[in-house]
Order: structure tokens, then sequence, then C-alpha cells
DNA sequence: GATGAATGAGATTTCATTCAT
DNA sequence: CATGAATGAAATCTCATTCAT
């Protein structure tokens, strides 16, 4: 069997292992098995458990970030409405998050399991804020808003925002009744941001004093 | 030396180090060592590992409820604005948060640190949860909204609003530089939902087709 | 069973196990097992293989210059005989590497098991070398020769002594039959010396062109 | 590429591998790979790796026995002297050990990696004690020693000669600095082991009582 | 009440070795 | 002739846990 297959073999095992007992609580032994092949060959293509899990962390997160580029457009599509992209990057957000949650769950847990991990995550983070950041400036700048503006305070809603969808997915596959569909959580998130991107543009804000 | 003392001690410890290393990695050699005290003592005090991790979950909760509930009423106080108890509430949890970051670290760990702990949290998150839509819903009814409406809808409005503040608690201890005040980051969170909750009543959804 | 006792213990297995199959080959199941003991107090008590290994070494270095310099005197002792005081040092050595096989194999093995066990030995090489050297010297002056002359020439002969020692040890170790006495093989060693440091003290040397 | 050239391929990695680290610490992964052929292809030439290291000591035997015997002629010479003999032979010892460390560092080594080998290079030790017997033996009666006596006594004398060569050897290997030029090294082992002959032959003894 | 002494079980990792092709 | 693919067995080391005193 070539080394290609086996390789995805081990991964998706090492990533349902993760996911289920976490980090240190995952067994070689068990991901071997749950692969069917050998300690020694995991450890022959995947070198330690550490390079294993970062290999988990990466393929998920590649898969992660190509399914929500996908549709939101890899740059500025020029005439596309932001606020369409937006959702369309949500509801996949959500969608691939629902169809993988062993892979949304090592990214997710990785964040608390060790440096070298949490930086991995955190490079992911940034990628998807800094999407998420363009995407809601150039909305804002579609709804009138002053572009210099713009940039300056759109920063803050798209790291909540981010923030708030991470939540909303563990929340979403932690459910088994009354699962939510991919499109219903993307809306809840889009209906909370984009009023509040609406009313950060007119200028309100809460205060304790008010 | 009381054994009431002796117990805060080992879970002073044992708070520290799971906060430090999480569940597993943690070892019941350097709580002990920690504690100051020999680990047969840890164990026939605190039975095993998992019973002291359950040990650590319930007293952290408890402060962290104890700290919440103590600004915003245990319960309802007619005449008190709803507003202003979310807000009490918000900059309690925050500032609690901030003050104890290993007891915040190990209730946001131990959601995925396997079930008997997980099943800890939820309860922990249903606590506050419903505490919130409660106060969600009579600020919607202070608004001037129908009863009926505020208790079906707001509940939504309430899980997100929950799941932002731990990002939000998660977010805040992990700066270096720049870290927000529990005010700061109650202001923020407070501006995000409050604006929500006010479309909401006014029955403005967002929705793809627009 | 106190800690003391029990460490000598596996000291004692440790050296058979190294001794008979060297420091790679030798398994930590098998010491434990020897000493009986099981394998987590050996790692408790000594730590690592390395730790484990060098604690061999040290004590097996210390018990053997100690029987040297027992019966050598520690010190220079005015008006004893240094040639009297040579040969009881040999005697104390070859008796001792006799007594204790295992001891000075492991000795003489650490040499070439790797960086850390052998600059150990050759602490150790130095320590006796040392030794000689100041004893062949003050033979020499006893004999009448110039003082300064001893000092610079008697130190290759030392060198070349102590390394035929080692190997005499070793020779007289492997033996099956025809064992020699600890004193018939100091008397091979003295008699090749002493008549090398009397030629020496001549001003004899060999010379191919002779 | 003829089997032949393979062979010497791999068993060239393999002494370099088995010098550097021992039997037990060489891995066959490294010497196949230094080798530059599979793994499987050393296993179908040289069946395990007790065959192939035990290949290695009997090839770098041949060299270094081939190469003293090369100068000291393989019979009797009627006529040469014995003395010129044997330091020519000493000569090729320490030029060989010293042009080919890796081939000496494994026969020396062998000497305590366990029972199949240490009978390899005893059995080395053996050709070449009996070698210089001989020599010393004829070198005796060349100084108009009784035969009979020469065969008898000098015996003990070749043992010394032989052990004290071999630490030279390794010694000679080992110093990074004012390293010793073969002949120096001859020299040295020579003026010792000469004037032990010519004492022995005068029947000069060192004895305790004197 | 408190602890020094001790361990069973299992973790990760490596290595010599062999097929099927 | 040669190798990519694969493994059984064993190595070192750690940890939660319990007695005897």
């Amino acid at each position: 069997m070539p080394r290609e297959v086996r390789e995805r073999q081990m991964l998706d095992a090492a990533v349902a292992g993760f996911a289920r007992h976490g980090y240190q609580a995952a067994s070689m032994d068990d991901i071997a098995e749950q692969a069917g092949v050998s300690k020694p060959l995991v450890y022959l293509y995947l070198k330690s458990k550490e390079d294993l899990f970062t290999a988990c962390i990466r393929r998920e997160r590649a898969a992660l970030v190509e399914a929500v580029r996908g549709v939101t457009g890899r740059d500025e599509v020029p005439g596309a409405r932001a606020e369409q992209q937006l959702w369309n990057g949500l509801c996949a957000f959500f969608a691939h998050t629902a169809a993988r949650p062993d892979g949304w769950s090592v990214l997710h847990r990785a964040d608390t399991q060790g440096e070298p991990f949490a930086r991995e995550v955190a490079a992911m983070r940034a990628e998807i804020t800094e999407l998420v950041t363009l995407l809601l400036a150039r909305a804002a700048v579609d709804a009138g808003c002053d572009e210099k503006f713009a940039e300056r305070e759109v920063s803050g809603l798209a790291h909540a925002m981010v923030g708030a969808a991470e939540s909303l997915a563990v929340w979403a596959n932690a459910r088994t009744e009354a699962v939510p569909s991919p499109k219903e959580t993307a809306a809840t998130l889009m209906n909370f941001c984009w009023t509040g991107l609406e009313q950060m543009i007119k200028g309100v804000r809460w205060s304790p004093h008010r």
C-alpha cells in the first residue's frame, strides 16, 4: 500500500484520537491500531507524537481555511458584495466544522495543549481574522462608511466575531438534539455582527452611564 | 494543622498545577510537593486525581458563580434595572477571571478533559446562562417588549453572550501587553449584545436574501 | 527497608549487569530484577540509566582508589621507602581488581562507552597516575637520582605502568586456569617497571640504530 | 556493481559505524545508508548484525596481522636479527592502527562486546602474542641465552608487551595534540621491553624482600 | 494523623529483521 | 538484483496509587 494512503489513514486515526481524548491522553498505541498499522510505521512516517499532532493541526487548518477561502474568493473580487462573501464564508465555516467535528475539535483544543501547538492555531486564527477584517471593512465602505474609519474600527469586531464563531462551532457540535444547521448557526452570528457593524458605523456605543 | 486548611492548600496547588499543565500532564507528585504535604495525605483527603480535579472545578465554579450572583442579586430584585444588573454581572465576571486566572483556566480547560469534567462545566454554564437569560428577558420587558416573546427569543442571545464572554476572558488573560481592564472587556461585550438585543426587540433580523 | 540498603543492592546489581553486558546491552529490567526491586524504584533512587552507570563508576572508582591509597599512605610518609609503597599499592590494586572483577570491568569498559563516562574514568586514571608518578620520582631520588631529573623523566614511565597494570588486571581476571595471584601479577609488573626505572636513571635508552 | 565491491562498501560503513558507536549503539539503518545501499541488501549479503560485526572483525584482524607479518617475515628468517624484526613489527603495528583508527577501534572494542566477538579477538591476540614470543625468544638466543630458558621465560614478557602495545595504540589514537608518530610509540615500547628482556636474561628479578 | 518505601501498568520510542514485488 | 513497506519485541522512563509503620 503506497505511503500516501497510509499516511492519510494515520492522520485520520490521529485526528479522531486527539479529538476524543486530547493530546496527552490519546495514545499512540490506540492511534496505530485505529489506523490499522503497527506503531513503528507511524513513527517511521510521522516521527513522533508531537510531529503527528502538528501534522494533524496543519492538515485540518489547511482544509478549513481552504473551505472558507473557496467560497469567499481568495482575493478581493471587485463588484462582489462583501456582505454576501461574509455570509458565504460563515456558512462554509460552520458547514465544515459540522462535517468534520473531529478536525475542528483538534484545532480548537490544540490551543490549550502547549506552546508549539498554540502557535500553529494562533497563526490560523490570525489568517481567518485578517480575512474577516477585510470583508467587514469593505462591507462598511459598501454601506457608505468612510474608508479610514472602517479600517480602524472594524478590527475589534472581527476579533469578536471569530471568537464567537469558534464558540458557536463547538457548541453546535456538542448538541445532541435540536442540532442547528450550518446556515442557522451562520445566520445567528450574522444577525449579531451585522447589527453590531451597523450601529458601529452610526457611531452608537453602549456605555454604563447611559 | 486543621484539615480544612490543609485541604485548601492542596486545592490551591492543584488549581495552579492543572491550570499550568492541563489535567493529564499535571502530576500528583508536583501538586503534593507544591502543597507542602506528602502524597498519601492528598489521597487520604481527596481520594484520587479525578476527584481532586473535580473538587477544583467545584470550588472554582462556586467562587465564580458567587462573584457574579453577589452583584446581580440572587433573585429578581423588583425595581432594579436589569440592564444595570447585567453590566454589574459582566464586570464581576471579568474581574474574577482576571483575579484568578488559574481558576478560570481550570474551568475553561475542564471542558475538553473528558466526560466527567465536561458535565461539571456544562452545569456551570447552564447556571450562568440561565441567569443571563433572565436578565436579558427582564431587560427586554423593561424596554417594552412582550413578556412571552422575550422569554422565547432571548435564550439564543444569552447562549451567544456566555460563549463570547468565555472567549474574551481567556483572551484577556492571555494578553501580556495592553491588558484590558475588566470594565473595558465588559463594555466591549455589552456594546455587542445590547445592540443585538435592541434590534431583536424591534424584530429586525438579518437574512441572506435581503 | 532503608534507602541506603536498597541503593547498595541496586548498585551491586547494576555493576554486575554492566560488567556482563556493557552499558548499552545491560537492561534496566534485568538490573531491577537482579536487585530484587521494581524498576520505578531504581528510577526513583538513581534517576536514569546514565546516572546509574555514573554512580557505579563513582562507587567502584572510590573503592579502588581507597584500596590503593589505604596501603600507600595518603601523603608522603617521610622515612618510608617509596619502593615499598609502590609494591604495596600494586598488590592492593591487583587484589582489589581480583576481588571485585565486575567493578573493575565496569571501570575498564566505561572508557569506551561514550563521553560522559570516559571523563569519569580519565579522572580516575589521572588520580592514580599522579600517585604513581610521585612514588616513582621519590624512589628515583632514594636511588640517588637528581630530583629535577626524576620529576621530568618519570612521568612517561608512570603512564606506561598504569596502562600495563590495567591490561594485566583484565588479563588476570579473564584467565580460567593457572590464575595468577595478585602478588604474582604485581611482581611481574614491578619487575618490569623497576628495571625500566633503573635503566632510565642510568640514562640508558633503546634506539633502532644501536 | 559486482558483489565484492558492494560488500566492501558495506564493511567500510560498518567498521566506521561500529567504531564510532560500539556494537550495540550502531544501527543497521545508519550503516546501510552510509554504505549507500538498502537494508535488505545488507541482510542478503551479511545475514545479521552479528555476522556483519564478525565480518568486520575478521577483515580488520586479517589486515592488521598481514601488516605486521609483512615486515617481520612470515617465518623465521635465518640470519636476520630478531631484534630488528621486532622493531619492524612494532612500527608496522602502530603505523597500521594509526592509519586505520576505526578498524583498530573495532578490534579493541570487540573484546568487551560479548562472547562470540571476544573469541575472535582472543584468537588474534594469541596469533600476535605467539609471533612476539617467537621473536623475543630468538632475540634472547641471539643475545647468548640458553634456548630452553628463553622459551620458558619469555612468554610472560610477550603477553605484557602485547597488552602494552594495545593500550598505547588506543592512547595514541585518542590524542588530539602532540600526536606521537608510530616510530616514537614503537620506540617507547621497545625501550621498555628491551631492558626488561636484558635483565631477564641476566636472571635479575625484582622481589619484595630485596 | 502522616509518611517513607514501593509498585503495576502503561507511555513513547527504537531496532533488527523480513516479505511482496 | 534490489527495494519500499511493514512489524514483533523490547528499551527507557513516568505516574497514579497503596501499604507498613
